[in-house]
DNA sequence: CCACACTCATTTTTT
DNA sequence: ATGAGTGTGG
């Protein structure tokens, strides 16, 4: 355990100088390549520069790139560390195996499918599909006609997706998380049933179903395992901390020919409790791995050492977690300011004038963030932002692939990949006139009966009412030949039908045709449909604008990014600002009366800090009154409350 | 019976 | 910006 790999050479044949780029902990974790390791990365340590080294290291070793697989958070950061890998060696390093839990799992199942009995392959549905298909069962049903409260598909779909991930019956999940939907109960479990099988049915997979049927292989088909440990002989795993119970029995298994498993991860940046990810998985993960190594990176170099005063006080209170404390040394830096204004519009008021000023002192706005718990805090400083006409781009919140109108363009495109798929062809009948629910349930049941697809479609005809509401959408159907048209075609085909239609329902409309033509342009970089369908399902776009593909100008890169915490997970700005750090927004009302969640709000809180590398400010309003839980808010948020004047300062403005 | 226009409420975080 | 619920009119 824990031996060195020793190849023809041995170390001072290696054409990369580690041991002089890497500081002796990072050096220790590039270079302990067999047995399992786990490495805790405290923020701003080095963590991704650790991984692509490694990568890296075996390559150059000799170890076959594609035996090496690098399971990350987002397939940018697992493509962005290749491609670092492969500027420090040689092209080898793009041929790692790599990419998210859900990507990899659909690259495994494509090729079992049919074990598990998805003789004809499947197509992936993302969160709001799946809504849409637990809503039409429910109507289907007939509940939440009853005299008792039901669940809105939102909390229905949280409600499945939880009890999948964290291994607890629905029953379960409803008793302790949901007590106010018990009369429900009977319902919501038969309800799971039937969106459970009506899934195999139609062939769709939603996310979780990647992962429980990719561990189902692993589990239940032995020289399967087999055969993916011993092709997969090192396996690195990043944020660790972030997943949860069913990704972690499948690295388990994947790693269970030969222990080569390194794990990277900070059990106090753990924020994503609630699709099931559980820190202790990081936690117990030398007591899975016998022999496990750890090592800790506690050396910072992102920020200064007065924001680090900070930060370590914050992740103290955490009651459960390796205990680290981060050190910089870059010792001298500004103290951080929390700045407490009248209202909501005088905090927006302020972070617009700190900007400025910042600008003046030749801070570029690149460098500069905004960060806030929920997608919605940002709404106001938005419209501030534009009135002083200063560019940004907003992450995470509402996302490009939900938009109503992108999901009905790629309605019309799935309907051609995937004949039968209810959930899109009740999408594209209801956007049609004189259609609702009944008639589009009558002409889906029609054309399935005719045999599904572009043909059962065409071939199916109603009553003159209905036939004649149909006359547009079978003029674009019978022009399209999916065979012959290149992916875009087919686009522009969709988009030039839909066009009408759009220009009706939307006074925003010429903004959301932008989108489209958005979406033509990643549209021409696919060869195939079926592939294009499923990249936007498993790794979608998150802001609408994608930055490789606008010519990179000066002004156009030069933004503010105001972004969720979750979503500005791993990057870092010269100066951040930590915007609604009121007690009551952050953390939210909703964790005040459960411990774990409470937890989970400190964490994210010591993830947004940490984010800051020069200056870094909190802001709240003084006092705003919650209408949901009818109280006032009038402390900061208590993570960052009553602390020494040389750690916090506090600005009345 | 069914579509549609209108109202009101409601928003944590995301692969 | 959407979703659910309600009343109207076809």
């Amino acid at each position: 355990m824990g031996e060195q790999l020793r190849l023809p050479g041995d170390s001072e044949h290696f054409s990369i100088p580690y041991e002089k780029l890497l500081n002796p902990a990072q050096f220790t974790a590039v270079t302990t390549t067999s047995g399992p390791l786990l490495v805790i990365a405290g923020a701003g340590s080095g963590k991704t520069r650790t991984l692509t080294y490694r990568v890296a290291r075996l390559v150059e070793a000799g170890v076959e790139p594609d035996s090496i697989l690098l399971l990350t958070f987002t397939r940018k950061a697992s493509q962005e560390m290749l491609k670092r890998a492969a500027a420090l060696l040689d092209s080898r390093c793009n041929k790692v195996s790599g990419g998210t839990f859900h990507s990899f799992a659909n690259h495994i199942l494509h090729r079992f499918a049919h074990i598990i009995g998805f003789e004809n392959g499947f197509s992936i549905i993302d969160r709001t599909d799946s809504e849409s298909l637990i809503n039409i069962i429910r109507k289907e049903m007939g509940f939440g006609n009853k005299n008792y409260s039901f669940p809105r598909k939102k909390t229905l779909i949280n409600i499945f997706s939880q009890a999948i991930n964290k291994a607890i019956a629905v029953e379960d999940i409803i008793y302790d998380d949901y007590f106010q939907f018990r009369p429900a109960m009977e319902d919501i479990c038969s309800l799971a049933r039937e969106y459970k099988k009506r899934k195999v049915e139609h062939r769709f997979m939603d996310y979780d179903d990647l992962l429980v049927y990719l561990l189902a292989i692993l589990k239940e088909h032995v020289s399967i395992r087999e055969e993916l440990s011993n092709k997969y002989q090192y396996i690195m795993v990043d944020e660790y901390q972030d997943t949860n119970l069913i990704q972690s029995e499948i690295v388990y298994l994947l790693a269970g020919e030969h222990h080569n498993i390194m794990v990277v991860g900070d059990d106090s940046q753990s924020i994503y409790s609630f699709r099931g990810a559980n820190y202790k998985n990081i936690i117990n993960f030398p007591d899975i791995f016998p022999n496990t190594k750890i090592i800790k990176l506690e050396e910072n170099y992102r920020s200064t050492q007065t924001i680090l005063n900070l930060t370590n006080i914050i992740i103290e209170r955490a009651a459960d977690k390796y205990s680290k404390t981060l050190f910089s040394q870059n010792r001298h830096g500004q103290i951080p300011i929390l700045a407490l204004t009248d209202n909501e519009n005088s905090q927006s008021l302020w972070i617009v004038k700190q900007i400025q000023q910042l600008q003046k002192k030749g801070v570029k706005l690149n460098k500069i963030a905004v960060l806030f718990r929920a997608s919605f805090h940002s709404f106001d400083l938005e419209i501030e932002l534009g009135r002083k006409a200063l560019p940004f781009v907003k992450v995470g919140g509402f996302k490009f692939m939900e938009a109503a109108h992108i999901k009905d363009v790629l309605s019309h495109l799935k309907i051609i990949v995937a004949g039968l798929d209810k959930i899109s062809w009740y999408r594209i009948l209801l956007l049609l006139n004189k259609i609702g629910p009944k008639t589009a349930e009558k002409i889906y049941l029609g054309l399935s009966y005719a045999g599904g697809g572009l043909e059962g479609f065409l071939t199916y005809c109603g009553s003159h009412k209905i036939a004649s509401a149909l006359i547009p959408l079978k003029e674009l159907l019978q022009s399209i030949a999916p065979d012959i048209m290149t992916v875009d075609q087919l686009g522009t085909a969709v988009i030039n039908y839909y066009t009408p239609i759009l220009q009706a329902r939307y006074d925003n409309y010429p903004k959301r045709m932008k989108d489209l033509e958005h979406l033509l342009t990643i549209m021409e970089r696919y060869d195939s449909l079926d592939q294009f369908l499923t990249d936007m399902a498993l790794e979608p776009p998150n802001t609408s604008m994608n930055k490789s593909m606008v010519a990179d100008t000066a002004s156009q890169n030069d933004k503010l990014t105001l972004s969720t915490i979750h979503s500005a997970k791993g990057l870092e700005w010269h100066t951040v600002f930590i915007i609604w750090a009121l007690d009551g927004r952050f953390p939210s009302v909703h964790s005040f009366y459960n411990d774990e969640t409470m937890e989970e709000e400190l964490r994210l809180m010591y993830v947004a800090a940490t984010r800051a590398c020069s200056n870094l400010y909190f802001s709240c309003p003084r006092q705003v009154y919650d209408r949901s839980a009818d109280m006032f808010l009038n402390q900061p948020s208590r993570f960052i409350d009553q602390l020494p004047e040389d750690v916090l300062k506090i600005s009345y403005i």
